[in-house]
DNA sequence: GCCTCCATGTGTACAACGTATTAAGCGATG
DNA sequence: CATCGCTTAATACGTTGTACACATGGAGGC
């Protein structure tokens, strides 16, 4: 296949561009596919409404990408340019600075967490750099290689999670018109009075009364990543 | 409004059912939904081909369900039925068989795990009762409300975490053609081959080489549910 | 027993989607 | 200056969610 046609869209992308001549570009693409899906959301990226965002036809992009699988790995691979680690932290502050970064990247752009099973999976070279810098952080201090990814997993599993329940909160705010979290509890609370009232869920009644932070998401965000990170420690014996 | 028409999807299914003659019921709905999306995926959950599997006109459901939103609601609620916890565990068993169970249940559903951010969001009966017992777990060991639910909370992120790239897996080898992990390993090898080939994730490249679990999902979401439980207990003190 | 009404199912229609296909434009090469 | 090949444009098709108007047939009042 030598340098053939069949190349995998990172490969393609790192030869040489062919021409600069091109008006369309994949990074240009990529730029303009993220700000429709920051200020709409994923939905509102159609293959015609980016054309029309680049003021081309609708069939230009295809050209660059080869289909909206294609733009979605692209859109994934430009936000997480950038997501990097400071030097000198140990295993746990990186792995806690990573989980936080990424959840400032997931509230900019919130798409990020409901992403389609394709994109979820898809090997960019961003986010294999984001698996290198975890999977250096916990190098060197005696686990084998399983454990290092394991514990990589976990956090990125409790991060994706959290910021797929957080970003659904935040869509459906944005998607009925409302201003914060205390319209959106305004507009669940007849449905949450009907389930209350069944008398069926005393204790969930009782938290509804007593709880004092059930819209801190941060907090909320932090408690599980502690909670995340001390069992990682006891359990690897770090 | 009395018993008006403005009631919640929820408040309507549980009047009593106005007649029985009807050959489309909320019921049937949801169970015929369900299979489809188990056998095809969520993709292939289409209101005209929910209407065809009911031998029905493709506009028929509309009048027991609002929109597709509400049929994913049904859905939601269908399959998460029978989801109960044994008696006379404690907190932590409880807990865990609550994780597991749920994993079992998206294992057998992956659409589940996919869900758009309304169905994420969506106050079933059936998953308001799965809160309920998670509560009534944590309930008496000297915990206030927050403590609670962001325990409940945390195991719920990680679960939801795991299971999204768990079925994420799943679909893409049923999408495309691939009897287990191995062939869909053999599918991605070429773009990780290239990854590798440039050099820059050395320590992921390591791991490629030596790890022997890296297939085993159940291994490694046990190995993160302990994690969990463990912060939990060491951070709440229990 | 008959008529009426309303919940229920049918049929048709439309705008928007992803994308296959085919034609047109333009830059660099000979 | 003619030609070739990559890039963009135009058109078109099948599928989607669902709005709307109409048909129908069983339950309740007379």
């Amino acid at each position: 296949m030598a340098t053939g046609e069949n190349a995998s869209l990172w490969e393609r992308l790192e030869r040489p561009a062919p021409a600069p001549r091109q008006a369309l570009s994949p990074q240009r693409i990529a730029t303009a596919a993220v700000a429709i899906a920051d200020a709409e959301g994923l939905e509102a990226v159609t293959m015609r409404r980016l054309a029309a965002e680049l003021s081309v036809a609708p069939m230009a992009p295809y050209r660059h990408v080869s289909g909206k699988d294609d733009l979605l790995e692209l859109m994934v691979d430009h936000v997480y340019t950038g997501l990097t680690l400071p030097e000198g932290l140990d295993w746990r502050d990186n792995l806690r600075t990573l989980a936080m970064r990424t959840r400032e990247l997931m509230l900019g752009h919130r798409w990020l967490a409901q992403l389609p099973p394709q994109a979820r999976l898809s090997l960019t070279p961003q986010r294999m750099a984001v698996a290198e810098q975890a999977l250096t952080a916990l190098d060197g201090l005696g686990l084998d290689a399983d454990a290092m990814m394991s514990a990589f997993r976990t956090v990125d599993a409790y991060v994706h999670g959290c910021m797929n329940y957080e970003s659904a909160v935040s869509t459906l705010i944005t998607e009925q018109n409302l201003s914060d979290g205390d319209e959106l509890r305004d507009t669940l609370a007849p449905v949450m009075m009907w389930h209350m009232r069944t008398g069926r869920y005393p204790t969930f009644q009782r938290y509804l009364h007593t709880a004092t932070r059930k819209d801190d998401a941060q907090w909320q965000f932090d408690f599980g990543l502690d909670c995340v990170l001390d069992g990682i420690a006891t359990r690897l014996g770090l």
